[in-house]
DNA sequence: TGAAAACATGAGTGATCCTCACATTTGCAA
DNA sequence: TTGCAAATGTGAGGATCACTCATGTTTTCA
C-alpha cells in the first residue's frame, strides 16, 4: 500500500512538534507548510499526499517540515486541530442561547445544516475525518471533538429537562452527534440526492429524541 | 499511516485475484495466508500487517502470496467479504420471520446484542471496519453490505406498514442501520460501561423510530 | 509419458518516510 | 558593534515496505 505510514511507532501518541516556532520567519513558513499540505489533501487525499511534495509546494526543504513536525500525522493532526478548534466555537455560540424547546429545534437544525455544508464544501476535513478510523490519535481526536460537542447539547438538554438523569442526558447527547457525523458521512458517499433526505431524516429523528422525553 | 496504501492505484478497485487455487495444494496454502492475515490483523492491527510476515506466518514465500492476492487490500478485502457474507445470512434469518410490531421488537433487540457481542469478540473485522474509512474499496464493500442489512429492514417495514412511502422507509431503514454501525465503533472506543450505555440507547431510539409512527 | 498449465521461490526494484551532520540566520548580552 | 548561542535551514542518504520477475518445481491430462 504505497508507504503511507510512518515508519515509528504504531502507538497513538502524536508527538508535539518538534520544535515551536518562535521567530517570525519560521511561523510564516509553518503557515506555508500548513497551507501546502491543506491544497495536497485537497486534490489527492491525505493519504496521497507526500511528504516532499509538501515542502516542495511549501518552498521549503524537506528537513525544515520535519522540523515542526515529528511526522506525516502531525501535520494532518494540526489542520484537524484547528478545524475542530473552529467548529466547537460556532457550535457553541449556535446553542448557547436556547431555552425553550423552540429554540432548541431552531438551532439544532440549523446546526445540521451548517455541519452538513462544512462537509460538502470542505474536501480537506472531510478527507481527514474519513481516514480518522484508522489512525489512533486521530480517532482520540475525534472523540474528544465530539464529546466536547456533545457537551454543548447536554447542558441545553440539562436546562430543559431539570429533572432527567445528567448520565442518560450525556449518553443521549454523545450518541446523537455522533450518528450526526456518521449521517453525514454517509450522506457524502450516497451523492447528494439520498444524502439530502437521510440528513433530513436524521434531523427528524434527532430532534423527536431531543424534543418530546 | 504506516504504510497503509497500495503502490499502485487511488482508484478504489480491487483486482481480482491474480489466480485462483485450482488445485488442492493450493487452497490449502490460500486458507493458511487468510488465516495467518488474520492473526496479525488481530495481534497489531491491518496496518502495521507486513505481507512479509504473513507469507512467513503462512509458510509460504512472499511471491506465493501475490500470487493470489495481487496487493495489501485484497487480502484485507477477502477477509471482509467472508464476514459480510455470513452476518447478512444471520442478518436475513433473525429479520425473515417478523410479521409484527412485536416480532420486530424483539428481532431487532436481538440483533444489535449479537451484532454488538460479534463487534466485541473480533478484533479482526473490528480493525478491518475501522480502516475502513480510509480505503475506497473497503468504504464501498461496507456501503453495499449496509444497503444488503438494510434491505432486510426494509422488508419488514413494507410488511408492517404497507400504507408508507417505500422510499421513506429505505431510507429509515439504511439510516438506522448505519447509525447502528457508528453506535457499535463508538461503543468500542469509549469502553464497555459507557458503551453498553450507548447501546441501549441507541436501540431505544432505533426502535421507537422503526415501531411507533 | 511428456508437455502445458499451475504453482512456488526469494533476491531485487522502487517509492516513500524520516534522520542527521553540517550550513546559515537571528536574537541579544557585553 | 561584536560575537556567541540558539534557532532555523538543507538535502543526500538510511531504512522499511509493498510489490515484481526470472527461474525452478509440481500437478494435470491428453
Amino acid at each position: 500500500m504505497e508507504g503511507s505510514t510512518v515508519a515509528g511507532s504504531q502507538d497513538g501518541q502524536i508527538a508535539s512538534p518538534r520544535r515551536a516556532p518562535s521567530q517570525q520567519r519560521s511561523r510564516e513558513r509553518v503557515e506555508r507548510m500548513l497551507a501546502a499540505a491543506s491544497a495536497l489533501i485537497a486534490e489527492q487525499g491525505s493519504d496521497a499526499m507526500r511528504m516532499g511534495e509538501v515542502a516542495e509546494r511549501a518552498g521549503v526543504s524537506i528537513g525544515s517540515l520535519y522540523q515542526f513536525f515529528p511526522d506525516k500525522r502531525a501535520i494532518i493532526w494540526a489542520l484537524a486541530e484547528r478545524y475542530t478548534a473552529e467548529s466547537q466555537a460556532c457550535i457553541a455560540a449556535a446553542l448557547a442561547q436556547v431555552s425553550d424547546a423552540e429554540g432548541l429545534r431552531r438551532a439544532f437544525s440549523e446546526l445540521v445544516d451548517i455541519y452538513y455544508g462544512l462537509f460538502l464544501a470542505s474536501p480537506v476535513m472531510r478527507d481527514i475525518w474519513s481516514g480518522t478510523q484508522a489512525d489512533k490519535a486521530l480517532r482520540e481526536l475525534e472523540l474528544a471533538d465530539s464529546r466536547a460537542n456533545a457537551e454543548f447539547l447536554t447542558a441545553v438538554l440539562k436546562r430543559l429537562r431539570p429533572a432527567a438523569d445528567p448520565a442518560a442526558l450525556e449518553t443521549t447527547a454523545l450518541l446523537i452527534w455522533q450518528m450526526g457525523e456518521a449521517t453525514m458521512r454517509l450522506a457524502i458517499s450516497v451523492g447528494r440526492q439520498e444524502g439530502d433526505d437521510l440528513v433530513a431524516a436524521y434531523k427528524r429523528m434527532a430532534l423527536r429524541e431531543l424534543l418530546d422525553h
